[in-house]
DNA sequence: CCGGTTTGCACAATCGTTTCAGTTTTTTGC
DNA sequence: GCAAAAAACTGAAACGATTGTGCAAACCGG
């Protein structure tokens, strides 16, 4: 059932029917009512492909997902982000496109994508310190948003962000104020730039006492259970060995939970962890209790924001860059206490 | 650039242009080389929603993310699925389009999807046990593939299935090898399909031993670390406690290590431990050395797999219902060991 | 050299919408 | 009752490709 046929069976033209179904003023209502009742009974869908062409926007956007050429690691982050992010794009009659691209052809991709015609614009996953990728597209013209902060590029772009630096700041002082001085912070991998704003908050929490942060102390690896486990093991070991930990992920620090725990300590008491919890739908902090005392931040809220955020771009891109800075919670959990005394 | 603006240039019609470019043979080859070359030199690339328009297919393909109405679990399995079936898509010029929707919408959106013409087929995830999507797709008419079998649907359709039962049988038959005969099982939720044939696997070893299975081993909850530890805490507790689990998954293996250890025992000397293994990117089983033994199989692959199997079926519906049923490898880690003595 | 085939290209219709620019009909003001 | 304005509707041209059909020019064997 298309448009012209649609129209046949009213006796009217394509063009009215459009300009009804379309909310046109220059239409009477008893025949919209007409029109309206119609397509609903013969269950009239228009043609997203047609639309598309005739209008000119593709009404979709993209996510370009890039697939690791040397680590196979794929974002966990990535399936909340999309969720948060495709309720927006359904809501407003949207489409996503996923690409699934090498990391080294990103930039090929969006330039396919515009010049294709294919999205109205793009969100751009884990950025990275001085991201090619964000100069690229504005050079194309193609509206897109960043989840996340590229420090080093100088030029203005749109950008949805959690305050990572605050957020591991407040982690870091929560930690002194329980008395902890040898805190120390299992990062995610410090290419990525959300890693390096962690590292400023926690060592600016721990300058602002006084205390000189230790290198030793510092952990910068993926993060997973393993690496964190890794880590907090080979601290523990030290001679003199953190009584608190701040953890950048869910999984991290389960690794480091691990560690103390098979040391025979007690977390919580003896050694206390914060992390940063990303509410991931399937790496939940507890159910009512949270299991870990943390950082918290939504990445699917901040996939929702995201989405609008572009959506308004493309609406009217004149409106320039827009930024949004959340700030995680900082949730009391059972994974801290006081320093243990000597 | 588009089509006329080429044709133009180099002094051709639109047909021609578009015939040499299609790789049509009633073209002469040196025209068709100047074609090329200036297609590539201004960066030409046709639009791709007027291809669709043309053609009359979308070049795409949909893929429903469910959103849970009740629990917010969002399925950890996607990221790597759809990373798969993406790397297939890219090479073969299709798009990958993916509608996030409330799971009791889903039949809506496969309508829409199809009546507005916006993909050429789609696929199907997290199938249960008498899913009615299924013949809610093969009413529509629009090809599909499915990730996961349904029990109870009697129909012929197209799959991509992991051998759930044989891998979790095979698990249980080797820790009956190794003498365990207190084998517990660590399920997901068993309204899933798969779930259901995990718990057959596991039970027909056993009977096929002579071992009763025993309900108060056998656990069905979220595949997660907390009910993982849980489960495993409440068996260990038992009176005639299991030396050995069989888990569903990396999280929930890990939450059955933390049981284990936190009671003091030493998993893989003291109780045993399998899982299955989805090989996710961001919960790896180790590097070198697998901390887990496992039943491995690929969800990226079965991705790939499943994203072949539909473009074959898009190219040709005709050639009918085609399954793949994928064997899980097991793989020796470092948590499994003989039973102990009493 | 000539009729018929092959080769290489172009014309024009088509896909299903939107939308500009009319055109017809109705309403309005006086 | 009539011109002007407003309302309601329509024709036709886009949008940018693909593709069936037609038509010259080149080529062929005899």
């Amino acid at each position: 059932m298309n448009l012209k046929e649609l129209a046949q069976k009213l006796n009217l033209s394509p063009t009215t029917v459009s300009r009804a179904l379309n909310g046109y003023p220059e239409v009477n209502d008893v025949t919209r009512e007409r029109i309206v009742a119609a397509a609903k009974r013969y269950n009239y869908r228009p043609n997203a492909r047609a639309i598309r062409l005739a209008t000119g926007r593709a009404m979709a956007v993209g996510h370009v997902f890039p697939v690791a050429t040397k680590s196979e690691i794929t974002n966990p982050i990535f399936a909340d982000f999309i969720a948060g992010a495709g309720e927006i794009y359904t809501a407003n009659g949207y489409d996503m496109l996923l690409s699934v691209v090498a990391d080294d052809a990103e930039a090929a991709v969006y330039r396919d994508l515009k010049s294709r015609g294919a999205v109205d614009g793009v969100i751009v996953h884990a950025v990275r310190t001085f991201d090619p990728r964000i100069a690229s597209l504005q050079e194309l013209g193609l509206p897109f948003v960043t989840h996340g902060r590229a420090t080093g590029i100088e030029s203005d772009y749109s950008w949805v962000d959690v305050n990572n630096r605050r957020a591991f700041l407040r982690a870091t002082e929560f930690l002194l104020d329980l008395g902890h001085s040898r805190i120390a912070l299992v990062n995610g991998k410090e290419d990525m730039d959300f890693a390096i704003r962690r590292r400023t908050g926690y060592s600016d929490a721990l300058t602002a006492r006084a205390i000189a942060p230790d290198p030793a102390l510092m952990a910068s690896d993926e993060m997973t259970e393993l690496s964190g486990f890794r880590a907090a093991n080979r601290m523990l070991a030290m001679e003199n060995p953190p009584t608190a930990f701040v953890a950048a992920s869910m999984l991290s620090g389960m690794g480091v939970r691990r560690a103390i725990e098979g040391q025979g300590q007690k977390l919580g008491r003896d050694v206390s962890v914060i992390i940063f919890d990303d509410e991931l739908g399937y790496l939940r902090n507890g159910d009512e209790v949270p299991i870990f005392t943390a950082t918290r931040s939504s990445v699917r809220d901040a996939g929702r924001i995201a989405a609008e955020m572009l959506l308004a771009l493309i609406a009217d891109p004149a409106q320039g860059p827009l930024h949004r800075l959340l700030e995680a919670d900082l949730i009391l959990g059972q994974s801290t206490g006081p320093a243990p005394r000597k």
